[in-house]
DNA sequence: GCCGTTTTCGGCCCGACTGTTTTCAGTCG
């Protein structure tokens, strides 16, 4: 997986080198596809070095794959390399200054020798750089204002930050009760696990109106933009663009901007084939408009499903609707349940009756309460006395609460070695076992996967927690063969979790996918730490629908029954 | 640099906004 990041991360800076040179912009896009699947597939990218199968990869040519090769041998690149020797270091980084690109940076570079972000930082402030053409005080004014957001800005944010962001700009716009419709679209709307901006559609009567009501929204720290089509705000550290648009392209407009841009080019692609154009306001032919008030409407059209946001990535989503093969995704309603919960047992804030509660009311059939096993000290751990007691509890529980049925479970830590934190004759009494690594996380790729293989291969445990370990923009996950991991876990009619919290997404939608290919049941859950963390299923569920996941894909879609013939592992 | 039901060359998505300019280039999404 090393290799992966490694092509990833040399070929993304190869395309912002050929961007300052202003080598042929396809090229450079090459780069940059190539870049994006590598990075984003489960699978290891050494295998098809070894393999000999890079070019099966779409996107991937014959000289890349030698590129490929030739890093997986030398750890680096020659034309990288000299790519290096050529632009200085410092035009990269100005590269991620919003409304500065390459072609104004290699004039800031060729005429006035500027190499860093101080520099430019100077010569901005002291008004030298209106010198150049195509430079004026507003574009000094406007670097200075990208050094500084950069500065400010923590690049993309997890999903479950900026999301509550969305959800009051939206309330906020239609409580001006000038718009008939706002939707939030975007990476937003297809339920990417990271976000860098927030954008919203909507149409009205009233574009002035409202564009004014928008850059007044109470938090608002700069105003990037506005016009009456479009306008574009600063708002808690994330920029927002606001769209107005008719109602009889609307659909074309939410299409567009919902993205995500790999999926509308191959969709552009399939209208070219057609003999039609497609843009933000509609699809034509010639000059006349022949769909865009819904999307159904664009798709239909195209002879396609409609394809689920989630799905829009240009990950074979746009051939298997034209096919009308397209599974039915997995939904929030399909939860019948949640199965990793911790409670004041151990480090969760909550009582047992409080979280049994809360699942009644979201009409959930069952959920585990699974609090940590005794070496997690931080998450003051339960003893053997302590499950005796949690186990009379949940009896208790069980026979106040008919409409829900509530199992005890226990997170349990996998120790370095692979064994389980737990005594044999007190795992016996669980009705669910959850194992995670939660220690040694430097651990060597082949170690870390034969510890993992070997705890799951414990004939009691059900379900892998958080199987990478990663925290979104925190930490990276640890070194494990996930491919070999998962035959195990079908081979012991184990699950793999993906963990709910918006921190985590764990596992992530690619490795849902390869899950699903594989035949593994993938839990849905949530690792809530207090009542209104059961809230969090929506996140894995999107992130289950953006890994193609269906209803028979996931544990917790099971009636009760059956699940407990899972726990039990009845073939 | 990739790719092929307009195949081995010649395409590769397309429009809005800004700041500069005096008709447009650069940047963005």
């Amino acid at each position: 997986m090393v290799l992966n990041k490694k092509v990833a991360q040399i070929f993304y800076e190869i395309a912002q080198l050929l961007d300052l040179i202003g080598d042929n912009p396809f090229r450079l896009r090459a780069y940059e596809r190539a870049a994006m699947r590598v990075e984003s597939m489960p699978e290891d990218l050494e295998e098809y070095v070894l393999q000999d199968k890079l070019e099966e990869l779409p996107g991937i040519g014959k000289d890349l794959a030698e590129k490929i090769k030739e890093i997986y041998r030398t750890g680096t690149l020659k034309q990288y390399e000299e790519l290096k020797q050529k632009v200085p270091s410092g035009l990269l980084e100005m590269m991620s200054i919003p409304g500065l690109g390459p072609k104004k940076i290699k004039l800031i570079y060729d005429k006035l020798g500027i190499t860093t972000m101080e520099e430019l930082e100077k010569y901005a402030r002291e008004g030298r750089l209106r010198s150049l053409s195509g430079f004026g005080p507003k574009t000094e004014e406007n670097i200075l204002k990208g050094i500084e957001f950069l500065k400010r800005s923590k690049g993309r944010l997890p999903l479950g930050q900026v999301l509550p962001l969305a959800i009051d700009l939206r309330r906020y716009i239609e409580e001006s009760g000038l718009v008939k419709r706002v939707d939030v679209v975007g990476s937003i709307r297809r339920f990417k696990e990271t976000v860098h901006d927030v954008d919203i559609l909507v149409v009205t009567d009233s574009p002035r109106e409202i564009m004014d009501r928008f850059v007044r929204y109470p938090e608002v720290e700069e105003i990037i933009a506005q016009g009456e089509k479009k306008s574009s705000i600063i708002a808690s550290g994330v920029q927002v663009d606001l769209r107005v648009f008719d109602e009889e392209c609307y659909g074309a407009a939410l299409l567009y901007f919902t993205g995500s841009k790999e999926h509308n080019i191959r969709v552009r692609q399939v209208c070219i084939e057609r003999g039609l154009k497609l843009n933000e306001y509609g699809l034509f032919r010639g000059e006349k408009r022949v769909a865009g008030a819904s999307e159904q409407e664009v798709y239909s059209y195209l002879g396609m499903q409609w394809i689920p946001p989630e799905m829009r990535e240009d990950q074979g989503e746009v051939e298997i609707a034209l096919q009308g093969q397209l599974p039915v995704l997995i939904d929030l309603e399909d939860i019948k349940g949640d199965l990793h919960i911790h409670t004041v047992y151990s480090d969760g804030t909550d009582e047992i009756e409080t979280i049994v509660k809360k699942a009644i009311s979201l009409g959930y059939k069952y959920v585990a309460i699974t609090d940590h096993s005794p070496s997690l000290a931080v998450a003051k751990g339960m003893t053997v006395e302590k499950v005796r007691r949690q186990a009379e509890e949940i009896a208790r529980i069980n026979r106040r609460y008919s409409k829900i049925r509530v199992l005890l479970g226990m997170e349990v830590d996998i120790l370095a070695d692979g064994t389980l934190d737990c005594p044999e004759d007190v795992l016996n009494c669980l009705d669910v076992v959850i194992a995670a690594v939660h220690s040694r996380f430097k651990m060597g790729r082949e170690e870390m996967t034969n510890r993992i293989i070997k705890a799951i291969s414990h004939p009691k445990v059900n379900i892998l927690a958080h199987p990478t370990g990663r925290l979104l923009g925190e930490r990276d996950s640890y070194e494990v063969d996930i491919e070999r991991v998962m035959r195990v876990a079908k081979e012991k009619g184990v699950a793999m979790e993906l963990n709910a919290s918006p921190r985590r997404l764990d596992i992530n939608s690619e490795m849902c996918r390869m899950a699903k290919e594989m035949g593994v049941m993938v839990a849905i859950n949530t690792d809530a730490h207090s009542h209104q963390q059961l809230d969090y299923m929506r996140f894995g569920v999107g992130t289950a629908r953006r890994g193609w996941l269906e209803k028979k894909d996931v544990l917790n879609t099971l009636e009760s029954d059956r699940l407990m013939g899972f726990l039990r592992k009845e073939r």
